[in-house]
DNA sequence: TTGAATTACTAAATCGTTTTAGCAAAAATA
DNA sequence: TATTTTTGCTAAAACGATTTAGTAATTCAA
């Protein structure tokens, strides 16, 4: 059962297969093709079931209609969420996505990039791992549509959309004083990653700003991939009665730190926010059932994946005005529910 | 900068692309290409960076090393699980997914059906709504590889990966009945899916078995697109006490509708398990961390995408032998926690 | 009534691979 | 020495589209 191609269009009804192309594209008018035929090649092709060859004209043209997606893990919500934004405002212009996820892995990274590249993608949105800004450095250089999500090197000029991680930890840290916690811990991952330092910087400052020292016993930063026992050593330095770390208040980085740390925390038998306050990164279902439900920094998800799309498809559109680099940092909302006591 | 191709290679060095396309693809042996120029060409190619266009291999091969994958919705966890295990099982036979969620809407998989056939990919994971049974059949009969997860049409003959969903309700229901519940309801969606169909036919199965009777107002059957209050009327329904359907346990049979329900359920100052205990289907991180850990019923998600993708690539390596289709039904193990007592 | 313009189309090149068929030179065999 | 075999390579077609450059037939203008 083979597929039906221009070529078995045009033997059907005796033309050249460039004018069934013409008409096929519509161009019908542009190239004077008689309104007769132009209605004959229609009715021909639906009746074979035409379906155009992606890959032949992505050949011939250049542009394949597909762009390329790296995150750290499809699996995690956080991207969950934001990958599924960027598929559906790709499908509404026509462009399918492969999805990658790197584990924060540059290795796996740079397979990945590599791979893209084969498959002549029209265009990148990555999420970046610590340690791959070469990769990135590369294909930027090498002026390709290239827009960066979540994180971003500094250095590099280039396309990105991230949120205002240090006003949100400011934000979060500031809600947390306010609430009355006087000795406030940061469980965060992986420094290197710049928007887990800004969140860190931004708990600092809010610290500083209010009087208080920054103790740097108090900020445990774990490995990207840890494991619950990790987060639980964490907590647990941090809550039991008679360490010296003993805090009042916990700032997660990440929900999958919160949602460890709270298994933790209830685990040893504390109670949310009577013994411990949290306030976590992320707004994952969890936090809403959980014993206390926790207050958030939720990240306007939708409008990072929806806006990195079109700003994707406006370079692909107009590759030669790359001269304007958008860099659009989003602001966070902190959703107060019960976690930090009342 | 134009990418590399085979003929720059060709032309630098002075030989045919012939040539240079035997020695890359690793039969310089084969096609009796001598020592050093085999070195030489392995050594300008990576001078050079060559890429190789998988485009334009994939035309003249008609191979694409692409798979498509239709679930309902990539930001659901359920299914963020599922995608990363395809893609990962993939990535490690040289495969790329793009990724489609079809919202459990018929046309929208028609849509990206369509889209996936362009695209030439070599085969198909998919994971069917309602009333998508004649795409389903058209590809079936296309002879396309294929492979349904999750659910299937039972009247169309095609490799399917489910879960024994009536054996797993079954053991739910028991479990709220040993626990000593008498009155048990159970919370679904769109019993036109067959996976759903099955969940609340085991748990009818398990209520008769034990001598209660199925009674037909407990059963509370949502659209698949639901919103949170229209969970809270099924379990206000249910909970309050003088309502004529109060009952004291509850099957959820997606985690969907057990977060929400849960929330509802908090809602109206009910406590779990004393006043009402849960069971529900899939096993997201909410349930370990909320009020009362929420007994569930696990699928094996890494083994369902593992499975789905070797068979599926068996069958793209050996088109031939499409005869034998493998229906494979996999067991669910049910993860006590402590929202049905003790 | 001739030259220009318009109409309605087509031939052929091209994108970057793979793969079949074949060729010239060297080596082996008779 | 003549023939066959082997060695080491290449030309060209093919995949299915797009696109440029053209052409023959008709119509129009002067």
């Amino acid at each position: 059962m083979k597929k039906t191609s221009l070529n078995d269009i045009a033997l059907h009804l005796g033309v050249s297969k460039t004018l069934v192309s013409f008409v096929l594209n519509g161009k019908g008018k542009e190239f004077r093709i008689s309104e007769e035929i132009c209605k004959k090649v229609l009715a021909v092709s639906k009746e074979l079931n035409y379906q155009p060859n992606r890959i032949a004209q992505g050949l011939r043209t250049g542009r394949t209609n597909t762009i390329g997606l790296i995150i750290a893990d499809i699996a995690n919500p956080f991207f969950g969420i934001l990958g599924r934004e960027i598929e559906q405002e790709a499908a509404k212009f026509g462009y399918r996505v492969i999805f990658c996820s790197s584990d924060e892995n540059p290795e796996k990274s740079r397979q990945q990039i590599e791979m893209l590249q084969q498959s002549q993608v029209d265009g990148y949105i990555i999420s970046p791992p610590k340690d791959s800004e070469d990769q990135i450095r590369a294909l930027a250089l090498g002026n390709v549509p290239l827009v960066l999500i979540d994180r971003f090197f500094p250095e590099i000029e280039c396309n990105q959309i991230t949120v205002d991680n240090f006003d949100a930890a400011y934000r979060a840290t500031n809600h947390l004083l306010r609430m009355g916690r006087k000795r406030i811990a940061n469980i965060t991952v992986n420094l290197d990653l710049i928007n887990m330092n800004q969140r860190t910087e931004g708990y600092k400052q809010a610290l500083r700003d209010s009087g208080h020292r920054v103790e740097e016993s108090l900020i445990k930063v774990l490995p990207f991939s840890h494991e619950n026992k990790e987060v639980a050593k964490a907590v647990k330095d941090l809550v039991t009665k008679n360490s010296q770390n003993k805090v009042d208040a916990i700032l997660f980085s990440t929900s999958k730190l919160g949602i460890n740390g709270i298994e933790s925390i209830s685990a040893l038998g504390l109670k949310i926010p009577d013994d411990i306050a949290i306030v976590s990164f992320d707004n994952p279902d969890a936090y809403k059932i959980c014993v206390s439900p926790v207050t958030v920094v939720n990240q306007p998800l939708k409008e990072i994946g929806k806006t990195a799309v079109q700003i994707l498809l406006g370079e692909i559109k107009h590759p030669d005005n790359h001269a304007k680099i958008q860099k659009i940092i989003l602001k966070t909302d902190l959703i107060i529910r019960k976690s930090c006591g009342s």
